[in-house]
DNA sequence: TATGAATGAGAGTTCATTCAT
DNA sequence: AATGAATGAACTCTCATTCAT
């Protein structure tokens, strides 16, 4: 159970489907529920016992966590590609709107970009720091306001999740009625800003709920 | 006039008291812990038995929606008030700050402003229907874009609260920083809207969780 | 349910009655199955949910301590009370003796003496602690060796509690047979200890797991 | 006479070497945590999988056996052989020595000697009858006091063997402090003892818990 | 035969709600 | 009417044992 298998070997045919069927249960229960959904819930969607849950992942946040993983890879991937897209602007507002997008119709996703999930902010602030440099680039290029921060994004992405949420889900894509404005905010010669962003000197800078 | 009704409620003095006291308990504990706060807490609180909370009402979330009323109640006659603003822009603008101002420190009003309270969503409700005259009214001037819909409206303090509740509480002023761009976004003029509004032809109408 | 009431009144009748249901089941419980008993045993063996054990116990150590708490106190206070017997050897050997009677068909008991539950040590040392006084009374008489040590009476005393439980429990009152040849161990005039006693530095001194 | 005989046990060469190690693998866990430790623990160690330790042995309490029986062995041969000693006191309390060794820094053969093995007596018991000839002897040498019985051998061990795991381990080599006093007591001359042995007519004869 | 994944009962604990006092 | 004790389902997590690979 501990550390006596140096070499982690290439894992089992069925675990692997379980392990996938776990995740692929976790995700639709969570992106349902949320992450208040339960292991048992989880496990009964894959059809499994929860003790099999409890072998694929440690405790629940880890599963939620794993559950989730690739998107935020995904996410922070594009991120660094969008850094060689030529007008940074345009790569910026793409950014925006791919985080935009994977959080419409799923709950957890979106409780992740909100960080919510208060017991692993670790998916939370990866996503967050991701938009760092695509951000300093645009700012760099002119196209983003001098007095704006990349707290600001994330203000903007908070923002516009949670619009998505809103009306019981029944609008999820309101957001896109919403984004011009908030971007427009960010372009520069507007009217200064009149007050200061988020503090974030913290380590788990943003949003962390 | 006296005692010819029997029905209409022959409260005791001290069920009043009680009631005012769980109310007053609750607002204090759900603004500090949010509606997840337990009666157990909340009648304590009171220096109550849960059995006479449950007696007032008949389970927690009618409870929660009670003590929150007269916030509410003020906040719609906020609203009727406004409309007797000179300026109808001002008085739409002093009202979303009303709001804006009540949630920020206070986890279950924003609570019911964010519409997370699944179980019960007329408060919510009735803050959101609030905002329809006054906006009419500033629409009507021409102070406010003609494709923008009261749902903006609510899609912005929506919006705005959820910024206060980030970064961990930390800032819970930072919406006076995006209420500039926002407001400019509804101003006649702008680019037009990319997105419907959200849909609002639901009875439960609006951002119900 | 926390710290609001500073005058915890009369508990009501039924309260009481299942207060002490719950802890004769308990005692009744882990007499016979030592303290790994499960709560929903000590409930159901009450006729009662576990939720009402919760409600008067806040977790399991802490019944586990109220179950014994009377004897532990019942023979702190009769070692005190031993002080006051004109003989002191003879009072120290009553007290051993009724440690071991107290154990004696007692699974549970014999865990406190024995310092088995290291969860909750307190009535343990208390125990322990109740020896000091009497053991030095008789040393100072002359009853005891010079080189003997407090600790030795607690070694004499596990020692004993084990045979008790020894064959299965079938001669719970074996240790009468080795009860003297220990204490004529520690009676002046033998050869010398050929070995230091425990180590009783630690606030916890003695056989504490 | 080699492949004639197909039946008793044509063992291939690395079952036995799994067996072998599934047995160090639990000797150590087991001497480290006590009989508590978990299946999984000891194949780990063991490098092997549970699955593993589960065919070599039907469950947890005979690959428990299965781990000390070499133990068991060597001291019920080192009884047989202390027969051929001269003086048979002497014999006798080296034999006492030897358990008291073994068990000192070893929890799990402690558990034997102690029979808190509940499900699987045997090595205990045989532990204990080890104790008889050699114990026969010396009475007969008038060593022994006529009224002393072999089961108050196995209580000055199983004595001893608790006051060596009191005190938090802190102190294991305290029995030797003890041990004079005991043997003292077993020498002829003393005042007759007070009560019976422990009730040996049972099958599972001594302690076994 | 060896593997380790799967199982599921059972542990301690919480809390909205009911109901005897 | 007020009380707060009682309830029990639900939660997370563990581990001896079984069984598909």
């Amino acid at each position: 159970m501990s550390s006596y298998h140096p070499l982690p070997r290439p894992q089992r045919k069925d675990a692997v489907r379980n392990r996938a069927a776990l995740i692929q249960a976790a995700r639709e229960v969570f992106a349902l529920r949320g992450f208040e959904a339960s292991m048992d819930d989880i496990a009964d969607h894959a059809r499994l016992g929860v003790g099999t849950a409890y072998r694929h992942f440690p405790n629940k946040y880890v599963l939620a966590d794993a559950v989730f993983d690739d998107v935020v890879s995904a996410f922070v991937a594009g991120a660094r590609e969008s850094l060689t897209e030529p007008d940074a602007w345009d790569a910026l507002v793409r950014l925006i709107e791919r985080v935009l997008e994977a959080q419409t119709d799923n709950r957890a996703i979106r409780e992740i970009v909100l960080g919510r999930r208060q017991d692993s902010p670790e998916q939370h602030r990866a996503m967050i720091a991701a938009f760092a440099d695509p951000f300093a680039r645009a700012r760099a290029a002119g196209d983003v306001r001098a007095d704006a921060d990349v707290s600001d994004l994330s203000a903007i992405v908070i923002m516009l999740c949670t619009v998505a949420e809103a009306n019981g889900g029944r609008s999820p894509y309101v957001w896109r009625r919403y984004l011009p404005m908030l971007l427009q905010g960010l372009r520069p010669g507007g009217a200064p800003m009149p007050a200061p962003p988020m503090a974030s000197n913290q380590p788990s800078a943003m949003l962390s709920a």
